[in-house]
DNA sequence: TAGGCCATCTGGTCCT
DNA sequence: AGGACCAGATGGCCTA
């Protein structure tokens, strides 16, 4: 976080200022999920070593699918879908298997890991002060709202 | 210790 | 049918 903008106005500069000061180092981002309720067999191939940053940019990389990483699972027992219809009919139920489940368990954090780059591509965008704590979401996508704002006025004068 | 933030799992819905 | 997207639930970590 160490590229910021300087601030080009006292109300961007004030608004800035407002935010947290401290700092805070990174988090690790897919730690283990230790403790949940998930069936065991959902565990044992993702809870482990898998889990992690590299793991997550390897598959990426190799474009490799996410039933690549539970063919050595042989539980097929299906889950299912309690489905309730908005139209009050009742919906076909849609079964799926445990190995489908832990591949769109991966989908799902793969889906967030580029949420989540997506997020620190837009905090290099926003000015923030360089001692600053690292930006949470929330915050990020609001002072986005406001620096965007800020700049068009600026071009409107 | 409470509250904020985040990662993850899960099931529902929409879309291809 | 299956993937993408979404929201709710849950638990861990960190700070005041």
């Amino acid at each position: 976080m160490g590229t910021q903008r300087p601030f080009l106005d006292p109300a961007m500069f004030n608004f800035v200022s407002d935010i947290n000061c401290t700092d805070v180092p990174p988090r690790c981002v897919f730690g283990p999920a230790e403790g949940l309720d998930a069936p065991s067999s959902y565990h044992m191939d993702f809870y482990g070593p898998h889990q992690d940053l590299n793991f997550i940019r390897e598959m990426e990389s190799s474009g490799a699918q996410a039933d690549d990483f539970s063919a050595d699972c042989s539980s097929v027992e299906p889950s299912f879908y309690r489905g309730s219809s908005n139209s009050g009919r009742a919906r076909r139920k849609r079964v799926i298997t445990t190995v489908q489940r832990q591949a769109a368990n991966i989908r799902e954090r793969k889906r967030m890991f580029s949420l989540n780059e997506a997020f620190d591509e837009l905090r290099k965008k926003v000015p923030t002060f360089a001692y600053e704590k690292r930006l949470s979401r929330i915050e990020t996508l609001r002072l986005a709202i406001v620096y965007i704002s800020f700049m068009t006025e600026l071009l409107e004068k």
